[in-house]
DNA sequence: AAAGAGTTTGACCAAATGGTCAGGATCACG
DNA sequence: CGTGATCCTGACCATTTGGTCAAACTCTTT
């Protein structure tokens, strides 16, 4: 359906989006304005809306853009590791994501927070298909005892959340550790790698 | 200064008071419009401006009046306490309070996600003061062994992200779990026991 | 170079929104 | 009951905001 695009829809879609990221991330969705985002990318208002039909449409790009690339580290658990070394893994590969992405997370953030009206469906399909997947697999470690017990759906949980943490709550932590630069995401690493670890490995 | 509040008074600021935490902690504080709470509280838009001033004024009466009794378990940490069980008291305690109080978690969620732009003093304050306190209890547990070695300041960032998970992205917990009503929480306190006391357990 | 596709903009619009105000209704109290 | 304080509202206003459109400009292609 779509034509090729030309150089300067490339360019101009893309900056479009990148400016609609850093100013959704932080002010959400109703509290961006179009003209926030024009001025953001460095375009004129109509201009804008001969890229995108809606201010709506920009959001929704982005968020469908961002849905996969997002649960990608959770795709990664492998049923044929180690357990333990898996899910330490997973819980790094996240911290980084937070760490290397925290527009996308907070974008998501400010979405699920206020009642993910927009990816309700993504988040009932897609995603519950996925975790409910991995949780089989974490219960199946359990069984042949290479994993502590726990339930593996809040243990995905715990893992979102205290990763995730860094990004959406970016303030609140600087304001408490005033770290240098994101030096305190490698002791951040250090305590969820230990945390999991000690908690996981059975016995 | 202020003289003592008629009946009235005191019914319609905490109708409106009530209303606007429904709102605000749903759509955040851009998202919300006058007219919304106004509807939720049962009054005339210029009557909620007879009480409160501004818009603005309505939502920093919430977060003020918030603040107190969201640290309010943290401040009861107790380092005469055991160690080990008074960190498990304070996760339980904090769950219950994202069970109980979802909508006063929700509208810090989105003010922080969004900056904090007006509670960072707050925050740089009062809060991080506490922080910094109850930080230096659990290292002084640590040093006795009585504690596992762990950071305390990342503990405390996990304590709060796993907790307010439940109640800040409680559609994505209800999409992937579909609980019956709160059912879940139990299973989420059951589970973040284990995690904790398991991680910090000495030995 | 000419034509047609693709790109950009200033001017404009309707709706929504935060807030004001003068006057009327209601309440508390002597 | 009367009166001053408190409470409430309809009408109104200025600004912001998402979105439109016709006209102009620029790029690509032949």
């Amino acid at each position: 359906m779509t034509r090729s695009q030309t150089r300067i829809q490339k360019k101009n879609t893309g900056a479009i989006l990148g400016a609609a990221l850093d100013v959704f991330s932080l002010q959400g969705f109703r509290g961006t304005t179009l003209d926030q985002i024009a001025q953001a990318a460095g375009l004129s208002k109509p201009n804008l809306l001969y890229y995108f039909p809606s201010k709506e449409a920009i959001h929704d790009a982005l968020l469908m853009g961002l849905m996969d690339t997002w649960l990608d580290p959770l795709r990664e658990l492998d049923s044929d590791g180690n357990p333990v070394e898996e899910i330490v893994a997973y819980v790094l590969r996240k911290l980084e994501m937070a760490r290397d992405y925290p527009r996308e997370s907070r974008l998501f953030a400010n979405e699920i927070v206020q009642g993910a009206p927009r990816i309700l469906d993504q988040i009932e399909g897609p995603l519950r298909d996925l975790v409910n997947d991995k949780a089989e697999v974490i219960r199946g470690w359990i069984s042949t005892g290479k994993l502590a017990e726990v339930d593996p759906h809040h243990l995905i949980f715990s893992i979102w959340s205290t990763t995730q943490h860094y990004a959406d709550f970016d303030i609140q932590v600087r304001a408490i550790l005033h770290p240098e630069g994101d030096a305190h995401y490698a002791e951040a690493g250090q305590f969820l790698q230990a945390l999991y670890r000690r908690a996981l490995t059975p016995g």
